[in-house]
DNA sequence: CTTTAAACCTGCTGGC
DNA sequence: TGCCAGCAGGTTTAAA
């Protein structure tokens, strides 16, 4: 159940387990993909890579696994032949001669030509990956004014995929306690700073929950571990100011704040 | 144009 | 223990 950050960390986990190996067997649970599981014996995976909440496995035939979890996706990592007792319904396997990938639960799964997948109908509309090293913040602050987003509520525009891709409903919190801004401001009523450090908080937030949340990876922590300050910490006090945080309901979804620091 | 509500996918939790 | 309602870190669609 996871946001950009979640997705990347998962993504790396099913690379280093088969990518450049060849595949020993692809087992596909709905009839429409059935078809393909011959064809990708013997192949190997090229990559994998999230494009925000979404992953496309690209495989050396020209051919791309399309999936997305939703709320309740999930990838898991195996020995070869294991098939772990879940009472998930597993959706996709993908193995080699000695790891397996497995996919339990998600139901948006497809293949698509591997030089035509960002015409998907959902990745064709992603705005940058939040997650992608290559994006700066001169690039983000230069969206936050562009004039299909500069009017709307930061509440609204942050969950929105066509925005930044990867965002979620505990980054958009986070983010905005970090920057500290009221969910309903709107980017045209900012000044050059408050753009400035909401663009930073964009990106260096989900970057520290990437690098940061869960358990620690390879030995020791480089810095601080990734904890919510808001986030489902409603009548705990803000950090900054000892006011209780609060939970309110905006687009149809919890939001946390503190009421004192972001104006 | 922007925001909101409802619906859907599936899984988990808490109450009865 | 079993069942059901409600909720969830997501997304789409329609409507306000």
């Amino acid at each position: 159940m996871p946001e950009g950050p979640e997705i990347r960390r998962a993504a790396d986990a099913l690379a280093a387990a088969v990518v450049g190996v060849p595949l020993a067997g692809a087992w596909f649970a709905f009839d429409a993909l059935k078809p393909y599981a011959r064809r990708l014996r013997g192949r190997r995976i090229e990559a994998i890579a999230p494009h925000g909440k979404a992953l496309l496995t690209r495989f050396d035939n020209g051919l791309t696994l399309y999936t997305h979890n939703q709320l309740y996706g999930v990838w898991r990592v195996v020995d070869a032949g294991q098939r772990p007792a879940s009472s998930r319904a597993l959706r996709v396997a993908l193995e080699t001669a000695h790891k397996g990938i497995l996919l339990y639960s998600a139901s948006d799964i497809e293949i698509w030509p591997s030089a035509r997948v960002h015409e998907h109908p959902f990745l064709a509309r992603l705005g940058p990956d939040v997650l992608d090293p290559a994006l700066e913040e001169a690039a983000v602050a230069a969206r936050l004014v562009a004039p299909r987003f500069a009017r709307r509520a930061l509440a609204g525009l942050l969950l929105d995929q066509g925005f930044l891709a990867g965002l979620g409903n505990y980054l958009r919190a986070e983010i905005l306690w970090q920057a500290r801004l009221a969910p309903s401001r709107r980017p045209v009523d900012l000044d050059t700073d408050a753009c400035a450090a909401l663009a930073q908080a964009l990106l260096g937030v989900p970057r520290h929950s990437y690098r940061t949340r869960g358990r620690p990876r390879g030995g020791q922590l480089q810095d601080t571990p990734f904890r919510f300050r808001v986030f489902e910490r409603t009548g705990e006090p803000c950090e900054r100011c000892g006011t209780p945080i609060e939970k309110r309901a905006q687009g149809g979804r919890p939001l946390y704040l503190c009421p004192r620091c972001q104006r």
